[in-house]
DNA sequence: CTCCCGATGATTGTCAGACAATCTGACAAC
DNA sequence: GTTGTCAGATTGTCTGACAATCATCGGGAG
């Protein structure tokens, strides 16, 4: 269920850290489907003609018919029917939708704080320092961003609940689709190491609410932000 | 966007309440297999053969792998490489996370229930009339699970969050799997519509605390009785 | 007698090609 | 200006096929 996990259970081997990229061609061609849009390779409606790519991509019509099921499940694509798929594009009140749904997860997380695993909480630790790590060393915007999802998906994590992570990446995989498509020319973000060092503070000081309240402020800020620029196109 | 909507942005004509069932062959594939899975007529663990299938439902073999990647997405099947699917077989801890997700997910709802939408709380009490009204009417097991299921769903649809609820109703599902592998032969419901309508007199008196302990509860105290059903199998 | 090993059949993953149904756009007819 | 019709393009679906992989089972070595 978990894409990376190790599936043997022998107990304990010298052949650990040794996995093979067991992978089908579906899921490679979703995965370079998925690149291309959150690159901004592809421009949101832009139509996924079917024997174009599977040329282009060297597989076969019904295997990239069942990469595109996928991005479509996923929301990055849109499926009309007898009309094809397509690049999804996002209109302010899905992003407003998706925001919300950040919102209650990773605010679930954080209430759970006092009683996560310790290996939750030091995965939020992580994901914050590497943040700033990659800040400090003046990474690439598509770095960055990745980062910065990466400690709010942490913060889900904090629930324990694998369900609800996964139901946030798929939240955040649409937002990486929104801020593909509006900076797929000037791409710059902004450093907001900042805040989100403070939300850790008051996490570890115990003052849950604050940071509940610091974090509302935080995604409304950016679900603002987003819309902003979504709508002079 | 939304399922139900008209998709013409006419102003407004004389055709509207006009809609047209275009449903793809994989749609009604899938639809059929949940119903088939969801009815427990299939085994938890039973591997779901291709051309079998295929032929037993008279579609193509492409056109059923379509619809088996939609069960396996939604987490009604499992897919293992190479060696094809089958129908998912609940484990604890699996309830156990499904039971999280739903608490995250009812809870978020109820909390907003004073600024949920009027039409989200009217859509709460209606689920739980109808789910009275089955009661009383003796209605057939399946009817009084889906009713009592729609409930807990119409919690989650006061966030006012479309994807929410979709997220909801893919745990729900999950729920009604288990269910039905547990009540394979010996299917009786208890009757549970007053503790939901408690639920609702403490909402609507603005008891929102009280509210969500009973919620905590209540799932607590179903994903027990699942999982202890569940492990003397 | 037990255990490892290789052949055999079954099943999946993937491909190529084909056809009908449907959509799009343009043009002719009323 | 609306309607009818047609050609091209694209999707939805089917058929048939092939290699890779897996499960089973019988035989030979120890």
């Amino acid at each position: 269920m978990h894409p990376g996990e190790t599936s043997t259970d022998a107990p304990a081997g010298p052949f650990d850290g040794l996995s093979l990229e067991h992978s089908s061609t579906v899921d490679r061609v979703a995965e370079e489907l998925r690149r291309a849009v959150f690159e901004g390779e592809l421009e949101s409606g832009t139509p996924l003609r079917e024997v174009a790519l599977a040329e282009s991509l060297g597989v076969s019509r019904p295997t990239l018919r069942e990469a595109l099921a996928l991005l479509v499940a996923e929301g990055l694509a849109t499926r009309e029917p007898n009309r094809g798929v397509s690049v999804a594009s996002p209109d302010p009140e899905s992003v407003r939708d998706v925001s919300t749904a950040r919102t209650v997860l990773e605010t679930a997380g954080m209430r759970n704080w006092p009683h996560a695993s310790e290996e939750a909480r030091e995965a939020v630790r992580h994901a914050l320092t590497a943040y700033e790590q990659a800040v400090a060393a003046g990474a690439s915007y598509q770095e960055l961003n990745q980062r910065h999802l990466a400690i709010h998906l942490s913060l889900v994590g904090l629930t324990g609940s694998p369900r609800l992570v996964s139901m946030a990446e798929s939240v955040v995989a649409e937002l990486r689709l929104a801020l593909a498509q509006i900076d797929r020319v000037r791409r710059n973000a902004r450093d907001q190491a900042g805040s989100h060092h403070h939300l850790l503070d008051l996490l570890e000081s115990g003052d849950v609410d604050a940071a509940v309240a610091e974090l509302g402020d935080h995604l409304h800020g950016a679900e603002d932000a987003i819309i902003e620029r979504l709508e002079l196109d």
